[in-house]
RNA sequence: GCGGACGUAGCUCAGUGGUAGAGCAUCUGGUUGUGGUCCAGAUGGCCGUGGGUUCAAUCCCCAUCGUCCGCCCCA
């Protein structure tokens, strides 16, 4: 009686201390993604996969800083409204913080990093860099402020030959062959030939991005829309149609050259063509199947620099999700830095973009949890140093394997393992220890049966397979 | 930066001008060596924050903060 009384007292005063807290808001700040342990599992993998790649083709990692000087991260165009600074808590004066900001993207800090060690680097040099970026911008779905990136540049001393353009674009074949997510093509176009041809119909050299930018949201938007947006923009009707029926010719690659190879254009025109055929014949020559690069007249890049091939990814299926993986060639990547030119050709895959778009349309399930194979759980703690005996033992053998060491019920052992999607348990209790063997439990079937140590692990491989 | 919607239990949400409810989750028991189903019970809320109207506000009004969706732009 006293007892109860007491806890009840005690419950009184602690949950006064508890109304006397202050009340966090606790959910994740906007558009700052989290992963859940089976998602963050899917995550990793992922990551592995896409190093293995990078590392394949002969990209070399290099981890730049998550914060440079913010006039560094200007320089190269960066856009001061979507840019975070590096402050501290304490300097509440808007003016005065470190200098520094965050990066919104791993080609300014490539920049930067080769213009620090342009006598060391061996040109051409391939690196690779994976990770978080940020961006201040207003978040939406699938589209955040902090969000992975991974990024492959080839960079050239004064000249990089157009056959990177092409390995380039037998990257992102393999990588989305490896990450096994269904069918998919990458568009690869060149802008010199879009410019070419804007430029024999006389757009005017300051409204050739612009028409560039309006042809690129095709898909988006639709033709009529683009033809309006090419007219609101003062280009005449005629031309904007011209300008539309070449962005829709369409048919096998081959097919496409041969309708370029009828029109004439200007000098630029002729060079675009010219590359992409390189490129083209440097992909089949590599056996890249015709059906996974596709020559596409319509796509652009909003991106002002990029100056030559450009890249884009679709999954087939879901041409909705937009391009997974794009990028292109430009002709400078660090000139205000270093005063030299430094041509470069490179991708980038969002990868929290593309992961939580993926898990969005249920294009790829979280399996489990936890990496663990074997769960050990005993029916009383007097049993435990075997079981942790035979948990070394089984984790010895190869599985992932993890020991129950809490003083539960087994049915919250089982719990647990179910919980976290662990496929089998061994079950240590005291009939076992005597006998010396063990309950093995396959968590999905249900079926249990009892071994000898030494037929512990073929039983176990059988359920793991 | 612009436009729209929404903030009620850990989560998803209902609801009413008279200080609140469901499902799921959690915990306990039914079951001192066997989980996922079931049954019973319990825990859990300054109804985002500040102000106004009112005898009375979670509800109406204003502001603020936050979140989501879209635009711009991009990954």
């Amino acid at each position: 009686m006293i007892k109860i009384f007491m806890s009840k007292l005690f419950l009184i005063f602690f949950s006064a201390t508890i109304s006397m807290m202050k009340k966090y808001n606790i959910t994740c700040p906007s558009g700052f993604p989290e992963f859940s342990p089976a998602e963050e599992r899917v995550r990793q993998n992922w990551l592995a996969v896409i190093r293995g790649v990078f590392e394949k083709n002969g990209f070399l990692p290099v981890e730049t800083p998550l914060v440079e000087r913010e006039e560094n991260l200007l320089a190269k165009g960066g856009n001061p409204k979507e840019m975070y600074v590096l402050k501290r808590v304490q300097d509440d004066d808007d003016t005065s913080h470190s200098g520094n900001a965050l990066r919104f993207d791993h080609t300014v800090p490539l920049a930067l990093y080769v213009a620090r060690h342009l006598n060391e680097l061996a040109f051409p040099f391939r690196r690779y860099s994976i990770g978080p970026v940020l961006r201040g911008e207003r978040a939406q779905k699938g589209r955040f402020r902090q969000f992975d990136q991974c990024d492959i540049d080839m960079i050239g001393s004064g000249e990089l030959s157009l056959l990177n353009d092409a390995l380039v674009a037998v990257v992102i074949v393999q990588l989305f062959e490896q990450l096994n997510i269904g069918e998919f093509f990458v568009r690869i176009n060149n802008r010199k030939i879009l410019t070419g041809f804007f430029e024999n119909l006389n757009i005017k050299s300051k409204d050739i991005s612009a028409v560039m930018m309006i042809v690129d949201d095709l898909e988006k938007i639709g033709a009529t829309k683009v033809l309006e947006n090419l007219v609101k923009l003062g280009v005449k009707k005629d031309l904007a149609q011209e300008i539309l029926n070449f962005t829709e010719i369409s048919g096998t690659n081959e097919e496409i050259f041969k309708r370029l190879e009828q029109i004439k254009g200007g000098e630029l025109f002729t060079e675009g063509v010219q590359d992409l055929k390189e490129v083209f014949s440097a992909l089949s020559a590599m056996n890249v199947p015709e059906n996974r690069v596709k020559l596409d007249l319509s796509i652009a890049r909003g991106l002002d620099y990029y100056t030559g091939t450009v890249y884009e990814t679709i999954l087939t299926g879901y041409e909705g999700l937009g391009s997974i993986c794009s990028g292109g060639r430009y002709d400078d990547l660090a000139e205000v830095f270093t005063g030299k030119k430094l041509p470069g050709v490179g991708i980038s895959i969002g990868l929290t973009r593309l992961l939580s778009q993926l898990f969005d349309a249920k294009i790829i399930e979280p399996e489990r949890s936890s990496p663990t194979e074997v769960l050990i759980i005993t029916t009383s703690p007097d049993f435990m140093s075997n079981a942790l005996e035979i948990g070394a033992k089984i984790r010895g053998m190869g599985f992932c394997t993890e020991n129950y060491v809490e003083d539960k019920k087994l049915g919250k052992q089982f719990d647990y393992a179910n919980k976290l999607g662990i496929p089998v348990c061994v079950v240590m209790g005291e009939s076992e220890v005597e006998k010396g063997t063990v309950q093995i439990k396959n968590m999905t079937s249900g079926e249990q049966t009892e071994v000898t140590l030494e037929q512990l692990e073929k039983g176990l491989k059988n359920i793991l397979k």
